[in-house]
RNA sequence: GUGAUUGUAGCUCAGCUGGUUAGAGCGUCGGAUUGUGGUUCCGAAGGUCGCGGGUUCGAACCCCGUCAUUCACCCCA
């Protein structure tokens, strides 16, 4: 029998790990519920076609697919070594495969959305928390199953949608505690603006890609990489100004209106940020909104606002979360005017962040409660009966399974993480009375069978 | 998909130029300890050296293949 393994890029989460992750889920899904947002799920598996195309040609290399059942099937010969033949060339064919793992939850939702749309009322507010699949080659924090979180608004070109979701991302990174992440904003109609003037609205997909890179690759390195996309020397030099840019979020504002100033679509998006920053401000929301005019954000469908939110600068993660404003979700499944504004959560980046800077409360690894310790027939009858009772209370309560040592039982209680031990040894079970032992500083006290149901046990 | 890297006990890792029976720490289990844990001490179990082939008198070590890991690129969360 060879060792069992695991396939490449999935993992499994032990308890303490889902405990946590749950924790992270659970904050999020509050929120997301407490800003009026309606859970969503679909399924894992969808057409081959409604995935095909919706991610670039390298994302269709990404999708896993799922051979079809009954090739073997005699009647079908022909067909499935056709269909062989033509993905030998790299295409699909519904002959072998018709349905792919999801890639991600943007376009199950569009395909949701267009099959519902005269059901939904609008604006649709939905989040949606389920693992997808992509056929990459796993790294370190790269995985081939992982869970995307995400929300997103549609039917609604107001931009308050947009304020909103700056408050929820506040709001759900204060509740994890996580001091000093930022929230960067921007908008995609000022790269649109820049692209404008640097002589080609068709060069914006190689500037912004370029651009993108900033963060790793530095300014030299940005600038060899626009030239090699095609751009002159004084398109790059402008890009190298509006790189430059710096400051408060004010200063940042006052150099992008001078530089843009030539451009209708760019004074649209420097409006769109200053709506967003005024708006934050007035409702009171203390969010750490950063102008970044070098977020670029590489995905093609957003049109307005675009966000990212980056990790305290202590911990070198980068990004753990980001989303923005896209003009037509569904008209690829033809339901055209479909507007909307999404943001994800990148919850393996959160974790590694909360586990870095120790914010896990220290309540989110318990399980168990309470633990009754085994000592004996008669006094595990006893315990037995309390234990329903305690139960019966809510309490997360259990009997150790067999009568053993006592120093075993502690044991078991410690490496669980049980806060408490209640021992009904021959003494306690004549007077009635138990010994309730708190694991954690261990004082104990006794206390009658009647009054153990009074008890907190926090 | 491209280019590297590493695979030895449950975990982290030693293992000399290829040379007898592959080691340590941690963890696990048992004992010291028959009603009070975390410390300490003693003892034990646990390995087809990722897998397959080759070279050699002899391979954990060298060669080839394969699978997996980690990293970079591409792309992305």
């Amino acid at each position: 029998m060879a060792k069992p393994s695991l396939p490449q890029g999935t993992r499994d989460f032990a308890p303490d790990v889902v405990r946590r992750r749950q924790y992270i889920l659970h904050t999020i899904k509050t929120v997301f519920e407490l800003y009026g947002f309606q859970p969503l799920e679909t399924p894992a598996m969808e057409n081959l076609e409604t995935l095909m195309g919706k991610y670039g040609e390298e994302g269709d290399k990404l999708i896993f697919k799922i051979l079809n059942n009954g090739l073997d099937n005699p009647a079908k010969q022909e067909a499935t070594r056709a269909a062989f033949e033509k993905a030998l060339e790299g295409k699909n064919t519904k002959d072998l495969t018709e349905r792919a793992l999801r890639y991600d939850l943007t376009i199950p939702f569009a395909r949701f959305v267009a099959m519902n749309h005269g059901q939904l009322t609008f604006p649709f507010k939905r989040y949606q928390v389920q693992p997808v699949w992509r056929a990459d080659r796993p790294q370190r924090g790269r995985y081939r199953e992982f869970y995307q979180c995400d929300a997103d608004v549609v039917g609604s070109n107001s931009l308050l949608n947009e304020v909103e979701l700056v408050q929820l991302y506040t709001e759900v990174f204060n509740r994890l505690k996580m001091d000093g992440f930022e929230l960067r904003i921007n908008s995609r109609k000022i790269l649109a603006a820049l692209a404008e003037i640097c002589g080609g609205a068709d060069k914006m997909v190689d500037i912004t890609i370029a651009i993108d890179k900033l963060d790793k690759i530095g300014i030299e390195k940005v600038k060899e990489e626009l030239g090699q996309r095609g751009l002159q020397e004084t398109q790059i030099s402008t890009i190298k100004q509006y790189l430059a840019i710096d400051g408060s979020n004010e200063a940042k504002l006052a150099a992008i209106e001078t530089l843009l100033s030539e451009s209708e679509q760019g004074k649209k998006g420097i409006a769109e940020i200053r709506f967003v920053l005024e708006r934050t401000q007035l409702a009171g929301t203390n969010a750490p909104l950063i102008i970044d005019f070098t977020l670029a954000r590489g995905l093609n469908y957003y049109t307005g606002i675009i966000f990212e939110v980056k990790a305290p600068a202590t911990v070198k993660i980068g990004s753990i979360g980001g989303g923005g404003r896209y003009d037509d979700l569904t008209g690829l499944f033809g339901v055209p005017n479909m507007p909307g504004v999404g943001i994800s959560f990148g919850v393996d980046r959160i974790y590694d962040v909360l586990e870095e800077l120790a914010l896990f409360p220290d309540t989110v690894a318990q399980g168990t409660k309470v633990l009754f310790f085994n000592l004996g027939e008669s006094e595990s009858k006893q315990a037995f009966a309390l234990v329903q009772q305690l139960r019966g209370k809510g309490i997360a309560t259990e009997l150790f399974h067999e009568q053993a040592k006592m120093d075993k039982q502690f044991k078991y209680a410690e490496k669980k993480g049980i806060p408490y031990a209640i021992i009904i040894g021959s003494k306690e079970l004549e007077s009635g009375t138990c010994n309730v032992k708190d694991l954690r500083n261990g004082q104990q006290q006794s206390i009658g069978f009647a009054d153990l149901l009074t008890q907190s046990f926090e």
